[in-house]
DNA sequence: CTGTGGGCTTGATTTAGATCAAGGTGCAGT
DNA sequence: ACTGCACCTTGATCTAAATCAAGCCCACAG
């Protein structure tokens, strides 16, 4: 049964991580710009201010952890700057990192009563934390917002689904190009007119996790479409898309001759 | 958005596919004994009438298609007895499978207007069928049916999370350990006592494509550890295990010397 | 400026698992 | 009871990506 009510504590390892920051007060959802992209949306205007109470607002440093692999599954989070990486790992220290979570991404949702995944921080981090008793409330209370939560976890299981074929049956050429058109953004600039730019805030060690791979293998391949005018670098975490179709094709294993 | 209602003609060539079997009356979902395993459990004996009513039960032959990939998304299913693979593939034929659903799982959630995977039966399968429609309605009418449909994707989702783990970087050994215990039921005979069984439904093609590995991989590393006395091959379709804890151990790279 | 370390790239070599190839096994249909 | 075919196993060889190894770039502290 998802979410049912538990213990309330929160273990102090985590509070000491959370840092609460300026502007809690009543308007902060009213005013929040994203939440047109969020679960958040799913709650009307007028009862905003129960969301903003039912939450925190944080801003966490790179590589922050907010969830840890194991530990009691007491908050959940809504990204709302940023990016937060998710991911398992086996006792050897090998990882897979199983999604990135954006802005608008809700996180920490799980049956059981401790998490299966960890998550951390890529890059400067806000998010909007709720504990368990906070979210059922909202669930049992707002069927709009459980309504939205349920498509967000569908589609957050088909991601993952196509990220099993990518994993299980991609070449590494295969993977490095679905992960840049995944990670793709139409830039319209008036002096450049349309630009594909991928960001690419995580490290390569955090793109092999992601793509079952190794840094090498992702820096050769990287290096490979660069070399053959597919994309090209930007300033410095970034990726120009040059041939979009070519990659398109390539995603598939419609190698182009 | 998920599950907006859309158009509800079934397109023919799946109608064509779909048997309706016998007794289909109004009391059939509280006579139907796996309902406590599945999403049907959220509603009360008393309005059981009115599920009976938004289902339709099906038996189905081995190899037949629910799902067509891309097809419109106008059908759900749970299933009741059997197994049916999902899967996702590429236009070169390359194949992921990306779960097995056995009784009481609940398949076909979407919020795009078409399916993003297959489903096929694996062996003999019933299932009972609802309509976009008439999901839409219990979703909306039972807010603990809705509940226990997010309960079961969110599960879902970690299963997904846990197979990225095994597919992006676990060893063929692994993959096959990770797959038979999971599939493991624990048999309680009065002459045996208690026996690890595990029944194997779907072919080796299956199991390769579900494990990200070819078939003759599979066959090797089963042979291997059948050679090794860590399992051991029942009757037909089937496999008892004999080392539980080397085989648990094996799951995670923790090789036993 | 200058050393230090984290992150990235590139090259050489190895290897796990894929591919290619050849039977074996069992049951469904005549 | 024979035969055809789908499914599975085992062996030989190949290869994509891992591993091992070296050096580059550059942000930051001293």
């Amino acid at each position: 049964m998802a979410l049912e009510p538990q213990t309330q504590n929160t273990p102090t390892h985590m509070r000491r991580r959370l840092v609460l920051s300026a502007g809690d007060d009543i308007s902060r959802c009213l005013l929040c710009d994203i939440r047109e992209h969020s679960v958040c949306n799913a709650i009307n205007d007028k009862e905003l201010a129960i969301l903003a109470h039912a939450s925190k607002s944080l801003s966490l440093p790179p590589g922050t952890t907010l969830v840890e692999e194991g530990s009691p599954a007491t908050a959940f989070f809504n990204v709302t700057a940023g990016t937060v990486k998710l991911f398992k790992s086996l006792p050897d220290g090998r990882r897979q990192i199983t999604g990135f979570a954006d802005v608008g991404h809700f996180l920490g949702l799980t049956n059981s009563s401790t998490y299966s995944f960890g998550a951390e921080t890529v890059d400067t981090v806000r998010v909007c934390r709720f504990s368990r008793a906070e979210l059922e409330n909202l669930l049992t209370d707002y069927p709009l917002f459980e309504r939205r939560l349920l498509a967000e976890v569908t589609d957050e299981l088909a991601q993952a689904q196509e990220q099993m074929l990518l994993l299980g049956r991609k070449t590494a050429r295969e993977r490095v190009a679905s992960f840049l058109l995944a990670r793709m953004v139409v830039h319209s600039t008036p002096e450049q007119g349309e630009e594909a730019i991928v960001s690419l805030p995580m490290t390569r060690v955090d793109i092999a996790d992601y793509l079952g791979l190794t840094i090498e293998t992702v820096s050769r391949t990287i290096s490979a479409l660069r070399r053959e005018g597919l994309i090209a670098g930007t300033d410095h975490h970034g990726i120009r898309i040059l041939a979009l179709q070519k990659l398109q094709a390539l995603t598939s294993g419609q190698e182009y001759s």
